[in-house]
RNA sequence: CGGGAUGUGGCUCAGCUUGGUAGAGCGCCUCGUUCGGGACGAGGAGGUCGGAGGUUCAAAUCCUCUCAUCCCGACCA
């Protein structure tokens, strides 16, 4: 236990910390290439777990699946010129198409002779080549709606990097819709935004933040965007998903029209929406330990890990079948509609001791000691995850206790997760209280203040503290944000709080 | 992209100042003893010292370039 096995504390430095577990966790690897990511299996699971569950919710608001290509002529980019500003700074571009042998011999070169006519854009996001097609597909009010979502990787050439957080490389899913009327795009990009609150809150047990997007923070190319934004141990602001309505923009710059009932050409109104990895960075910064991972039930890549106890035969004849009896049990039971994920720890060269630590570096949920001392007694003991609690729980009716248990966790995170949002939010009128709340490093929660509305203060505010406005909040935390008052900084007419933090 | 730091078996690091042909702990493999919070003993395997070039009789060590990671900054859905 004091040999160096475990994590950097997250109170001596908590991105040594998320660094660390990732690594020791097993969510991911570097790749020898600068801002990209090898997702392990333990990472890709939370990620399978998430998709699955978000594609039900899309699938649910009437959305199909289709792919595009990861290609993009470069040409498609400059369409729409707050889009290709937004994204010009950071795109891989293809310019050849074939290798040969380097005539000096040393390995492959480019083949000079094989430049690209047009040059091609790994996709930053992919609104310009699904508008392209969407051209061709849409002529009529009858082929509107279009509702289509494409689960795909992206690549932002990043020049910061942190795995998951921000990758040069990510998987994502994005929506694209088109509609015949600003108001149908408009409920359909709040009808996102609160898909993926639902998703933050319920799924993942983070208590999000849902509202507007200030001018400054939109999507590039967006009329306006929705978000949500999670707050993490570390009191840092994490902008976990976004739902943007593109007005005419990019119909226009596709020339997208269509006739409507009445004969007349229109302009169709349009959609985007997308969650990345990145929350599973979010997951780990919102709920995990100084023991490893912690993850709720509903996204765990394990959700019990059995831990069978003793090694010699006759200790092993009694606790093996016991722990495969509960473990088929409990995929026969199920929890929330699936199979429960349960391992049975069969190895036999690790000591119990170390198991527990490693399923606790691993974010096993639930964790179960069988051992012989347990049989006798025709009990178990249960450990929960978050907690650390230990219990004694009968033989008899185990895989019920075991199931509660599992819901018990997936509740006390999300109000763990809120209760650190209410603990640190706060609200200031006065600059200099503003200015001392910002210093130093590291996050200091969220801070409701007003502010006059405009991008030079917004920006001044974030030169002056570190600290961006997050969004403009659908709902008050508390009644009071509605009322107006005096920007924090300017002192001029404010007509509610929004939110500031320090984000990721 | 700018500043700083780092890169040596799977991991954590020593060796570099003062060049002389690579070490430790952990992990891994084998055997035995163990097994209720990271077991123990014995034996063993494993390294083009991130990469390329240069200086030298000789480079992990000195020089140049380059790649990657971390921290800070700028930038950023």
């Amino acid at each position: 236990m004091s040999k160096n096995l475990g994590l950097t504390p997250r109170s001596e430095s908590y991105s040594e910390w998320y660094n660390d577990l990732i690594q020791k966790a097993e969510l991911a690897d570097y790749s020898p290439v600068r801002g990209c990511m090898v997702i392990r299996p333990n990472g890709y699971a939370i990620w399978e777990n998430m998709q699955r569950h978000l594609d039900d919710m899309f699938k649910a608001t009437g959305h199909v699946n289709a792919y595009f290509p990861l290609l993009i002529p470069k040409s498609f980019l400059s369409r729409e010129a707050e889009h290709v500003e937004g994204f010009a700074k950071e795109c891989a571009i293809v310019t050849h198409h074939r290798l040969m042998n380097d005539p000096d011999g040393k390995g492959v070169v480019v083949d000079p002779e094989a430049k690209l006519e047009e040059e091609l854009v790994i996709r930053p996001t992919s609104e310009t080549i699904i508008w392209h097609s969407y051209a061709k597909w849409i002529q009529s009010y009858r082929d509107l709606p279009i509702l289509i979502n494409q689960w795909a990787n992206v690549m932002r050439w990043e020049l910061r990097t942190r795995l998951f957080l921000r990758t040069a490389e990510f998987l994502w899913q994005e929506g694209h819709t088109a509609h015949a009327t600003w108001e149908e795009a408009e409920a359909e990009t709040m009808q996102m935004v609160r898909v993926y609150q639902k998703f933050a809150e319920e799924f993942m047990g983070v208590a999000v933040l849902v509202g507007k997007k200030s001018e400054g923070e939109k999507f590039a190319g967006a009329d306006h965007t929705y978000c949500i934004e999670a707050l993490t141990q570390d009191l840092r602001c994490v902008q976990a998903g976004t739902s943007h309505h593109l007005g005419q923009n990019f119909a226009k710059a596709f020339d997208v029209q269509f006739q409507s009932q009445e004969g007349k050409l229109e302009y169709v109104y349009a959609t985007s929406w997308g969650v990345s990895t990145r929350l599973i960075g979010t997951l780990v910064m919102a709920h995990s330990d100084d023991k490893g991972l912690v993850v709720p039930p509903r996204l765990a890549a394990t959700q019990v890990a059995i831990v069978p106890i003793g090694r010699d035969d006759a200790a092993r004849a009694a606790t093996y079948p016991v722990s495969e009896q509960l473990a088929e049990e409990l995929r026969e039971l199920g929890y929330r509609g699936l199979p429960v994920r349960v391992r049975v720890d069969k190895r036999e060269k690790e000591t119990p001791g170390f198991k527990f630590n490693d399923w606790e570096m691993k974010g096993a949920c639930i964790r179960v000691e069988v051992g012989p001392r347990d049989l006798e007694a025709g009990q178990l003991i249960v450990a929960r995850r978050d907690t650390g609690e230990k219990v004694t729980i009968p033989l008899a009716g185990a895989a019920q206790a075991i199931l509660e248990q599992l819901e018990a966790m997936q509740t006390a995170l999300l109000e763990k997760n809120r209760a650190l949002r209410e603990a640190n939010t706060h609200r200031l009128d006065r600059w200099e209280d503003f200015v001392r709340h910002f210093e130093g490093e590291g996050g200091a929660g969220f801070v409701l203040a007003h502010w006059d509305g405009t991008s030079e203060t917004e920006s001044k505010i974030s030169e002056a503290t570190k600290a961006t406005i997050r969004c403009i909040p659908f709902e008050p935390l508390h009644p009071d944000d509605e009322l107006p008052g005096r920007c924090v900084f300017s002192g001029e007419p404010s007509a509610r709080r929004v939110v500031f933090a320090k984000a990721y």
